[in-house]
DNA sequence: CGGCCCCAGTGGTCTATGCCACCTTCGCTT
DNA sequence: AAGCGAAGGTGGCATAGACCACTGGGGCCG
């Protein structure tokens, strides 16, 4: 990461080098030369000029801008492993959280949501795409998926406002009983970074839940990705041994980012999880 | 990202679309075919071709080997977030877990931990870096910082086996009590790439974490990253409203991932994170 | 003068192609 | 039988060129 004078064989690195030299030298916001012209300079393709830069935009230093060109960026999107971040940013569940809906269709399950969902691949659903805001700026997008005979008459202004799953109790009747979610750390794809206002690559959660109700019927298959440099996740852990009576002591390997120790480990985790079975051939 | 039938003018999303049904017909660790036999199969150049693999690979559902083939991705490590529920079976993180101490040396605390610790900047802290395996590969790089006077002659073999906050109870007398705990996505840098064994710019998780005695005083800091190919957090959400009795209910808006309804905004979450107190301006 | 359109320049996508580095395998050599 | 080495297949890197989509401004036309 740091300088090495060591020229590599790759073109891409000597390159990288040079457009960092040449975002340090530039005010941010500033303009850099153009792809072409770039191209020329260092007397490389433009394939691989474009991957160089790739990187860069990556790690946030460059922004690009469809028809108008290179920029340096304005601020550090994703800040390197030392957290010297002067700004923690503000609770996650402050603000004024809102939706817009942008997609509302009903079609058919398909293979792989049909299997999640433990319905017919050819079985309608009512597939809702929406943006989730806080304070009016994009946190995150929600791709809902609902069998769609449980949510008949359903429309698109229901999912702007208010709870979910109130609506699915009072309206139809559906009572969401228990649900299994799993977090995983993603990059941002090319729709993903349009949505939620960041760069392409930028690091991101991805969030998949299975919502059941009391029979075990799943409800409703749910996949968010929340946008990483202002979303975190924050928690209290009890370590105590002597805990609070009558409440078992959450073992370290209980919690996520502590490890059992070395010797305790063993494993049999739920094979099936989310309703994705894959039975090993 | 799921279903959308809808086809896009893009090409690579319509190679991504097909790779990602072909690795979920096959098992973890089972080969799919050539890139120039795919190239030719979609009917389209290798550019694309790879460049839509590059997708999935940075997602972390394929895996590529020079000179061997492509893979689908091994099933990721499962954690479960802190039950809110007692926790009941299943042992919560899978395979057999071990360390390696990279590094062990005694430094002063510095601006940046002094604060987390509550200790002087000029105070002697023991820092350590190792790295986690799970199975005898790599999963996480940890690095604690401990405050030197409460582990007086530790050694760097203590860290290799055996739990660290036994330890501390056991040989050092201190015992933990509660710790507040961060969770975000970031991208690898070059030197943990390396000691992970991932590509650079690779998803990962970012863990915080501050530990405090039962008197408040902060015994550890830890800062950790987590591979995003291999490692998942898993939780089970109880969403019944008809809890069990005494129980209070979740409210949706603490669970990460099911933000409050939209006129729900609110907000009470622990002001100060992780010690570094930061006065809004 | 005002509004519209067109056009040049920019990034975005895709193709076709070549060569290199790496791994496996299989047959030849010792 | 054991060892070695060449061959063929795989992913990795880079090229040159073409066309598309978007932006902004300047010139044309009303």
């Amino acid at each position: 990461m740091v300088s090495e004078p060591a020229r590599s064989p790759l073109k891409r690195e000597r390159v990288r080098e040079h457009l960092m030299e040449l975002v340090e030298s530039r005010a941010p916001g500033a303009p850099i030369p153009s792809e072409r012209a770039l191209c020329e300079q260092l007397g490389v393709s433009r394939p691989t000029l474009r991957s160089a830069v790739d990187e860069l935009v990556t790690t946030g230093l460059l922004v690009r801008e469809h028809g108008r060109g290179m920029f340096v960026a304005r601020a550090k999107i994703t800040q390197e492993l030392a957290p010297d971040r002067d700004s923690h940013r503000l609770p996650q569940a402050s603000g004024t959280w809102a939706s817009r809906v942008l997609e509302f269709t009903t079609v058919r399950a398909g293979a792989r949501v049909g299997r999640r969902l433990r319905i017919s691949p050819a079985a309608e659903i009512t597939y809702i795409a929406r943006l989730r805001l806080v304070d009016d700026e994009p946190m995150a997008i929600e791709y809902l998926h609902v069998p769609a005979v449980l949510v008949p008459g359903l429309r698109p202004a229901d999912m702007e406002s208010g709870d979910f799953y109130d609506l699915l109790r009072d309206r139809h009747g559906v009572r969401v009983h228990e649900a299994v979610q799993s977090i995983e750390p993603t990059v941002t794809n090319e729709e993903e970074a349009r949505l939620i206002g960041v760069p392409v690559l930028s690091p991101a959660l991805l969030f998949e839940r299975l919502t059941r109700d009391a029979t075990g019927r799943p409800v409703e298959y749910v996949h968010s990705v929340y946008r990483g440099d202002r979303y975190r996740i924050v928690s209290r852990l009890a370590l105590d041994d002597a805990a609070p009576a009558g409440r078992a002591r959450p073992a370290h390997g209980h919690h996520p980012g502590i490890p059992p120790g070395d010797l305790a480990g063993r494993g049999d985790v739920p094979a099936q999880m989310l309703g994705d079975v894959q039975p090993a051939p």
